[in-house]
DNA sequence: ATTGCATTTGCAACTATTTGCATTATAATG
DNA sequence: CATTATAATGCAAATAGTTGCAAATGCAAT
């Protein structure tokens, strides 16, 4: 697999940016280096990096997936619904389960990007609609 | 929350359906029996249900989400990525990983139907690339 | 039945993502 | 360097999913 020059700068922008970019984030971003690049060339490319396991593509409640650069440690992230705070928890915290079900079911865990949906401690309180809209 | 004629022909469509259906299927399904109800009517429709936690909505990795009736006994599932095959899991196999990361973190999960993907048993063997495509 | 209010629906426009196909770039071979 | 194979790109069309707004509908209180 050749490391097309698409794939290199889009590693680069998600490295500095550090943060979970859409598509379309990423698109502009790397418009400013390459002006004449195709929007499906920058999807594509960004599956590749997906499947290689370079990069993480994750729906976290909003209405485009998000992109992340997967550095040495992972990590994953609990979801508010109603505030849409994101919290982020270490692999630490998933490793054992993922363990065990690997070991139970003979399966090998790929998935690098853990999303789980919820309420947070703050918009548990009472029936409390609290923080925001929803 | 008023239950929507829609709503619940969804509903009634999902129960007989038992199975991860697309967006366009349940329309497709519905038409037969509403047959000038609009797309966006469903969509709706479906996020409503999933909202109030009657309906769960997945990637499962194909281009399109899937959705599919909650049951009593909730359920996961995981995902070959070589070969497509779905495994399920009870909820007991999540249920201590779930109370953990809620008693840790204060957060209340509201995830129902998590999905994992990986490499099944048969896909695994050596560097095989068996089974089919991709 | 009539009114008032909140929810649902249709419709059209829009954003997001995928795909087929022809072309171009890169790597591998000789 | 010329030839061949493979992977990446652009482009346009197709498929998915979302949203604003106005009209229709359901429900409850007159
Ligand atoms: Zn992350
Ligand atoms: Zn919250
Ligand atoms: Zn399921
Ligand atoms: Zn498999």
């Amino acid at each position: 697999m050749r490391a097309s020059s698409v794939e290199q700068i889009i590693i680069e922008t998600l490295s500095k940016e550090h943060a979970h970019l859409t598509s379309q984030q990423v698109f502009e971003i790397i418009r400013k280096r390459l002006p004449a690049v195709n929007q499906s060339t920058v999807y594509r490319a960004l599956t590749r990096l997906v499947d290689s396991g370079k990069v993480s593509v994750s729906d976290m409640g909003t209405k485009a997936v998000v992109y992340e650069l997967l550095t040495d440690g992972l990590h994953h992230h609990l979801v508010c619904q109603k505030c849409r705070q994101i919290m982020t928890i270490g692999h630490e915290e998933v490793e054992d389960f993922f363990g065990d079900l690997q070991l139970k079911n003979h399966f090998q865990i790929v998935t690098n990007h853990l999303i789980l949906f919820g309420i947070c401690e703050n918009c548990q309180v009472g029936t409390n609609t609290n923080t925001e809209e929803m």
